[in-house]
DNA sequence: GGGGGAAGGATTC
DNA sequence: TCACGGAATCCTTCCCCC
């Protein structure tokens, strides 16, 4: 045994071109591996498995790699890149070695005691199969590629690339095949393609085509996961279900005629018009893109009701709306779903039916490395185990559960038994935001600080711009040799100003300047990051609550004597009876898991009357009946017509008709019926539909509006449930203020002084595992408000009814109301933040949630006095001011549920003891008074079955 | 020993 | 001719503190 390590690599680099090959020649090498020391002195020669050219991806196969990566290798060879790329193989090596040795004083005894350990897990997850959920990941076609191949059909002739000559996005299929795929540098890729055409990127309308899509995934599940622009997971188990009963014209569709080039320029001007084209060609090799017409003359398809069906269906409706291609893949968890959607690419779909024999027929001789999450380092970990396919995964499960961490190897086995996560989490949040850049060399330490200032600048700026604000800043350099540092720092308060996050990242950038010092820091790249953020989103549903805030009010209020019943009239009371129903969805203790049941409650409820609920299907309802409504209109309001054309399983058509006439407007229960859409689902589907008013409720919102302004109106206070008639909205307010005001005085809450915010959010946190906390945040958000009465009549008008307004000229706004904004976009289709026409705040009661119309952050104002502690801020920044009026909301709960509100003008001792103890110790960790809060998002709940996943717990293993 | 911060790394699009 | 991104998440390892 001679063999050599880089031998190895060689053995191994080219075996991974795939086929039976590969198995022979990894089982060699790890026999070789085993019996060998390595001999770096030779790595320059070898083929670098991180370099060489990843063929994993669709239109890669039967390349001839081994010219490919000569070229690779020629155009890298000497770099710092390359260098760097090399020190980082050695590294991969020294663990697998270290691996290798700890196999092999593995005794038999240990396998044999491992063994049994799998053997009992494997059979639990067998138990816990599932196979009933229909999955679905939908991947577009090289999809920037094709978008600007679209758009300039000449690009198709040639190999070309989305990207820059720094790095490539994406490339189309004939550049593949000279081994042009994304990650990829331009100028490598220059070489190895002369005549590649490079675009730059151009996201603002790869984003209005991925809107586009999204509408149509919105059809089949309204709450499908976007991964990326182009791509999402859906659970179409319910569609399904439905369409079972479906007539065969709701599965019917035109095929429409191809439009010329000119035609189809001009409809993707107008984005979200329904682009009625045939696909052009953009792959060659692909399959037919168009669906089978019956008939010489026919101009429909009709598609049936199974699965393959429903999702050909989808692919052909996304074709027809943005003459582009999608591939897909169908299974019963998304594990499978993601590995199915690449197996037909491009434009083609793949199917596991949900029996074990087939999901275990398809992984086994699936590569490891097409399963998501294993990247080239774990590949080749595994690859020196003799493992290439999931099914030699599943042979060698109980040598991997002693060479890996628990949470590895039991993905492992995961991955083996072809067992994925069969719920998608919608509700993952964001735990960080960052921003890098990278530029020519910077060695000067003036520069260095001036442009950590910029980073810092912008992050705040996104930050802000989400109501974010977190604990840790981290400073990420890369130098000229590609080595990469990070630096953190957690603060004792969440930040989120340039200023102070520049005040941390400054002062590790001086930590590292001077380390290195005399000599420069010789940077090429900086990035600033804040993490830790505070918990808001564990306040969201408290806030979102004005269904609690309003109970608050009737038990708390003496003025107040308001009945359930009462209260009802006011939210409508099939909203209250369901929050009773689903306790959970007030639960302080906000977890990704929380949001589900507002969604299980919108679907039984059939208030799934969110306007971004709103189906395809549906649209085409509604149309025939505003076209019938056109023909029969008469006398009476149009919901009474309309509500009386519906079908019963279509309430959420039905729930999109506003009352137009005033002669409603004015009756006693329907002054205010106005309907907030997300903006970007709506409006594109409201230009579609411009005839007709009642799909467009946010413009249509402004109508009403407009049409009542100068109508005596009957508001109901949320405060003492009063019925208040005024034309002026600011007449109301100032009445709500006033009740707010007398609210206070009556609990005798009084502060003299706001503990520091983070200790706050550590007492809030003990709080959340203890009681309901709807009071305070929602008090605090009804200063200025204008109460917009639920409709309350029935899941036919409304389940969205604004309820209350804040004016432009508040005193303040309330402090949370940016945490009702979407989380972290994540290319997520269903945004809540909805922005009104007058420049007002606006909260909207959806069926479990209120949504808040915000004015823009740099709202400016004079004067602020908070509204609980009745104190002028020395301040006009609404970000501190909102801190403090948080604190003093948060205080007011603190002793309410400690039972002790102390009399006005005494501060709570208990929470100066808490404050006195946190200091005297500093930066303590274990500070808390009272158990941790359960995690801020349940991990168990995460159905991400990613390698990021499963690396979770701790790890004895050290190589 | 365990919790948690810090640093580095793997992975994804 | 030169030249290898940006953002996010989660894992592992090390270390300190209680």
């Amino acid at each position: 045994m001679n063999a050599t390590l880089n031998e190895y690599m060689l053995l191994f680099c080219s075996s991974t071109a795939g086929g039976s090959m590969a198995l022979t020649c990894n089982a060699r090498a790890s026999v070789v591996v085993l019996s060998m020391e390595p001999d770096y002195s030779r790595g320059q020669d070898t083929i670098l498995s991180r370099v060489a050219l990843n063929d994993n991806k669709a239109g890669m196969q039967g390349l001839d790699k081994d010219k490919i990566n000569k070229i690779i290798l020629e155009t890298s060879k000497g770099s710092r890149f390359y260098e760097n790329e090399l020190k980082r193989e050695r590294q991969v090596n020294q663990r697998i070695e270290k691996m290798m040795r700890y196999k092999a004083k593995v005794t038999e005894q240990q396998v044999q005691k491992a063994q049994a350990e799998v053997e009992k897990l494997t059979a639990e997850l067998e138990r816990s199969r599932e196979l009933e959920r229909v999955i679905v990941h939908v991947d577009m076609d090289a999809f920037y590629a094709a978008v600007e191949m679209r758009d300039c059909p000449e690009l198709k002739r040639n190999p070309m690339a989305v990207g820059s000559m720094s790095m490539l996005s994406t490339s189309n299929y004939l550049a593949r095949r000279y081994g042009v795929r994304a990650a990829m540098p331009g100028f490598i890729a220059k070489k190895l393609c002369p005549d590649l055409v490079i675009v730059p990127p151009n996201f603002d309308k790869y984003r209005a085509v991925s809107e586009q899509v999204r509408e149509v995934f919105a059809d089949y599940d309204p709450q499908f996961l976007p991964m990326s622009l182009d791509e999402a997971y859906l659970d179409i188990t319910d569609h399904l279900e439905q369409r079972q009963h479906w007539p065969e014209s709701m599965r019917t569709h035109q095929i429409c005629e191809m439009k010329t080039t000119g035609e189809m320029r001009e409809l993707e001007i107008s984005v979200g018009a329904d682009t009625d084209t045939l696909s052009p060609v953009l792959f060659e090799d692909s399959p037919s893109s168009s669906p089978v017409v019956s008939g010489a003359d026919a101009k429909v398809e009709v598609f049936g009701t199974s699965p393959e069906e429903a999702v050909r269906e989808m692919r052909f409706r996304i074709e027809q709306k943005t003459t582009l291609t999608a591939s897909a893949g169908i299974a019963p968890n998304m594990m499978l779903a993601k590995v199915c959607s690449d197996k037909n690419k491009p434009n083609g779909q793949y199917r596991i039916l949900p029996e074990r024999k087939a999901v275990m027929d398809f992984i086994q001789e699936l590569p490891v490395r097409k399963v998501s999450g294993v990247g080239k380092v774990t590949e080749k970990m595994l690859a020196a185990l003799g493992i290439i396919s999931c099914s030699q995964l599943g042979q060698q499960m109980s040598t991997l559960s002693l060479l890996f961490s628990e949470t590895t190897w039991h993905h492992f086995l995961q991955i083996s038994l072809g067992l994925g996560s069969t719920r998608i989490d919608r509700d993952s949040e964001r735990k960080s935001m960052s921003t890098e850049r990278t530029f020519a060399e910077m060695s000067d330490a003036q520069e260095q600080y001036s442009l950590c200032r910029e980073l810092c600048h912008d992050l705040a700026k996104d930050l802000q711009r989400e109501g974010l604000k977190g604990k840790t800043v981290t400073l990420k350099l890369k130098n000229v040799h590609f080595e990469v540092k990070t630096k953190a720092f957690t603060l004792q308060c969440a930040v989120c100003t340039e200023e102070e996050i520049f005040a941390a990242a400054k002062d590790l950038l001086k930590a590292e300047i001077d380390h290195v010092s005399p000599l420069p820091l010789r940077l090429r790249l900086m990035g600033v990051r804040v993490s830790s953020f505070i918990s808001i989103y564990n306040k969201q549903p408290r806030q979102k609550s004005i269904v609690g805030f309003l109970k608050m009010a009737s038990d708390s209020s003496s003025s107040a004597q308001t009945s359930k019943s009462e209260m009802d009239s006011v939210l409508g009371s099939s909203v209250s009876s369901k929050w009773e129903q689903y306790p959970e969805t007030r639960s302080p203790s906000f977890t990704g898991e929380t949001s589900k049941p507002f969604a299980k409650w919108r679907t039984e409820s059939g208030c799934a009357s969110e306007p971004q609920q709103q189906t395809y299907f549906q649209k085409a309802h509604a149309k025939r009946l505003q076209k019938q409504y056109e023909q029969e209109e008469t006398s009476g309001p149009y919901t009474d017509k309309i509500s009386k054309c519906l079908p019963t399983d279509s309430t959420n058509s039905s729930a999109f008709i506003v009352r137009t006439h005033k002669a409603a407007v004015k009756t006693d229960e329907t002054q205010r019926c106005t309907w907030i859409s997300p903006p970007d689902t709506h409006e594109a589907a409201a230009k579609s539909d411009s005839n007709l008013p009642t799909t467009n409720p946010v413009s249509y919102a402004a109508q009403t509006k407009t049409k009542s302004a100068d109508m005596l109106q009957c508001f109901t206070c949320p405060v003492c449930f009063n019925q208040i008639e005024t034309k002026d909205l600011s007449s109301f307010n100032q009445h709500i203020d006033k009740c707010l005001c007398s609210e206070i005085d009556n609990k005798s809450m009084s502060m003299d002084g706001c503990p520091d915010l983070c200790e706050e959010e550590n007492l809030l946190d003990k709080q959340d595992e203890e009681k309901d906390h709807h009071k305070a945040i929602d008090l605090s958000s009804v200063s200025r408000v204008s109460v917009l009465k639920r409709n309350d009549e029935g899941p036919h008008t409304s389940s969205s009814t604004p309820l209350f307004e804040i004016g432009a000229n508040s005193g303040f706004r309330t402090p949370f109301f940016k945490r009702f904004e979407s989380k972290r976009e994540k290319g997520s289709l269903v945004p809540h933040k909805t922005t009104s026409d007058s420049g007002s705040v606006s909260f909207h009661q959806t069926a479990s949630s209120v949504e808040v119309i915000s004015e823009p952050l740099d709202m400016k104002v004079n004067t602020l006095t908070c509204p609980v502690c009745n104190q002028t801020q020395d301040t006009d920044d609404l970000i501190l001011f909102n801190h403090h009026v948080d604190k003093c909301l948060n205080q007011e709960v603190l002793f309410e549920f400690r039972e002790a509100v102390p009399p006005m003008g005494q501060t709570n001792s208990k929470v100066r003891d808490h404050e006195q103890y946190s200091t005297a110790r500093g930066k303590s960790k274990r500070r808390r008074l009272s158990p941790p809060p359960p995690p801020k998002k349940a991990k168990a709940i995460s159905t991400r079955h990613t390698i990021d996943k499963f690396f979770k717990g701790n790890s004895n293993h050290k190589f």
